[in-house]
DNA sequence: TATCCGTGTGTACAAGTGTTCACTAATGTG
DNA sequence: CACATTAGTGAACACTTGTACACACGGATA
């Protein structure tokens, strides 16, 4: 699996990686690929579980570091961002499997995607930030949230991870975008 | 690029076509691949230009039938789905190359869709729909509706073209996360 | 009419591919 | 100690792959 991960992260795309190069990369002759997987598929399943261990990790670091209300999106933002560049090849994969081969690799970084938003309505009813939304559009805001964020994070990964002005133009832009989808929602229903 | 897309369509990734399948879906002997392109990747990218001319297409078509400004989102997003299920294959290549393996067509996709945003600032401009916010915000608010929508277009391009109830889905939630967008914008600075 | 030029053909080759099978070395368990 | 399990090995198979080359046809041009 840190072999794939290795090679997606040198720029090449998941789908397009065979056997022999994976276990080549793993240091390892092909045939031992078949004692953990039955073909590339199930790694790439089993790389979306461990994906799902580091966006946990990624929630439990937001959540202790976001401690007051101001400044959670530049906060959250901020520790996305220093997270995605230290899974750099964790996250190319992820953003290559949502339009990936594999139908279910695909409906498990969605689903990923989807618990995701949900943890963060959860916070976000707890603060108490957002009462005059139903569950629902709550929901949706968060829905919506994940997936600027995850746009944002495609940006992040095509430009080189030490290139600190476009990093920054882009953790600008992603707290932009997040602040404009909370003025909505704040303005929600009683504005719109 | 017919045989490209027929592959794409039929749910291959596209970095993961070769030249002898492409030519083989083509009906004709591999060596003549040689004739139009020089590598898969010239390939994909004289199959951006073409998905230039699709979202041109669907920009006209769009501009054409919403007349007013109510409705607006709801004929554009409904205009859009139209189009998104006719040329499945064009969309599904678009989707792909964003996380692509060739740097070169992610970044005309990516220009493609910056081009889409700024076409929509004007006309929303001319509609004087926004004029309280600046040419900067409104570029990043219809940045933030592109990105929106082009999420949205992974997700139809997930279900069966014909599976009503989920395209339905697909389209109401498209259309609140638009809302919701423009309710932020109409709030900007004066309600953030 | 003769001559290009764009496109497609057939053959060939070296290299890479997925998968199989029988074998081996290390590990932990009774 | 003997034994089962696990992870890795090496050879072999039948294909598939990208690419090179010389060749053939048909339509446009001179």
């Amino acid at each position: 699996m840190t072999a794939a991960l290795t090679l997606v992260g040198k720029g090449r795309h998941f789908a397009s990686l065979g056997i022999r190069e994976v276990t080549r990369q793993a240091g390892v002759v092909p045939t031992s690929f078949y004692r953990h997987f039955r073909n590339m598929d199930d790694l790439g399943l089993q790389l979306v579980d461990e994906l799902g261990l580091v966006l946990r990790r990624m929630m439990r670091e937001a959540r202790a570091n976001v401690l007051q209300a101001d400044k959670l999106i530049e906060e959250s933002v901020a520790i996305f961002i220093s997270h995605a560049q230290a899974n750099r090849s964790f996250f190319l994969f992820m953003a290559q499997g949502l339009a990936g081969e594999s139908r279910a690799v695909q409906e498990g970084i969605r689903s990923e995607m989807r618990f995701f938003a949900s943890e963060l309505a959860n916070d976000l009813r707890r603060l108490r930030l957002v009462d005059h939304l139903t569950d629902q559009d709550l929901d949706m805001t968060c829905d919506l949230v994940v997936r600027s964020v995850a746009f944002s994070l495609t940006d992040l990964l095509g430009v080189s991870a030490d290139d600190d002005y476009q990093v920054e133009q882009i953790r600008k832009r992603t707290i932009r975008f997040l602040q404009l989808i909370f003025v909505g929602a704040a303005h929600w229903q009683s504005g719109g």
